[in-house]
DNA sequence: AATGAAAAGATACTAGGTATCAATATTCGC
DNA sequence: GCGAATATTGATACCTAGTATCTTTTCATT
């Protein structure tokens, strides 16, 4: 008996579909759980939601859906690696230190930055990767709230 | 007998003992061994170098010099993370995919754009990691010089 | 030189991930 | 719908990079 899932698994499984992959059952757990993840998330978080997995399967299509483009790798102010759920093409994140959360930063406006100070240095530019941390709308919100209500 | 090191490797441990640590025969061979580097390194190729000193000491030392900011630490494409001495202060780095080169970008051109960006995002930006990827000059003109020799 | 603190080294342990391989599930042609 | 060919799984062992703990050694100071 196949599990139902959310539309976004589902697109999550016909792109492997396309790609050549088959759908197969810990593939649909898997697509169905990191649908349902509303922050970054780790391999092991994935591996307590889905216990019944074997670790090298959850390593494995985490892997798969990396390389498709599906779930892009994060990584944290502090070195650690998380994952989370892409939209497609180059982009970057603004990650919030104080609740975990991240933005997509879907135009990359730096690229014609790079290009110049690459030129300048005799480099031929072909790809970055940038990371942006800080704090998001709703902790700084928060914040002004707590000093309010202390005034 | 208090091995004789270079310049370089002199000031690293300097710079340690004014941050209250203590110039050891062990931190005095890592800064040797550091300053003869001419690329990005990994833990483990110290190691190789240093064939004497415990695993611990030397990853215990390598924190100690990126928390006193003289080594960096450089995430390389894949994922990879190496470390090499590091100017102080922010930068960022143009890594040659090709021959693994490395050049510091002082600099840092984009802290206004990404300003921008957050705030148009609501976001208060308090820091970033960049890494930029490429070929650098030497590996270009290698290949121009190929090509003219075919041609 | 004696002392107390810092550091080293041995060892065991952890996190995150990969290689191998036999057993199983999926797909595709019929 | 059935079976063969093949992709995928899960168990296991292994690996890299790093940390925790603890005893011994080294350093800096007096
Ligand atoms: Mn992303
Ligand atoms: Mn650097
Ligand atoms: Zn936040
Ligand atoms: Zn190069």
């Amino acid at each position: 008996m196949r599990k139902r899932i959310n539309a976004l698994a589902e697109q999550l499984l016909d792109t492997l579909e396309q790609k050549g992959y088959r759908s197969t059952e810990p593939r649909r757990a898997m697509a169905q759980v990191i649908a349902n993840q509303d922050k970054h998330f780790t391999a092991e978080d994935l591996r307590k939601q889905l216990p019944s997995l074997g670790r090298a399967t959850i390593f494995r299509s985490l892997k798969l859906l990396v390389e498709t483009g599906m779930v892009c790798r994060v990584l944290l102010e502090d070195g650690d690696l998380h994952y989370q759920l892409s939209h497609r093409g180059h982009h970057h994140h603004l990650l919030c230190v104080e609740c975990g959360s991240s933005q997509d930063l879907l135009g990359c406006d730096i690229e014609d930055l790079l290009q110049q100070t690459s030129a300048r240095h005799g480099f031929e530019l072909s790809g970055h990767w940038l990371e942006v941390y800080g704090r998001c709308n709703a902790c700084r919100n928060v914040e002004q709230t707590v000093e309010l209500a202390n005034a």
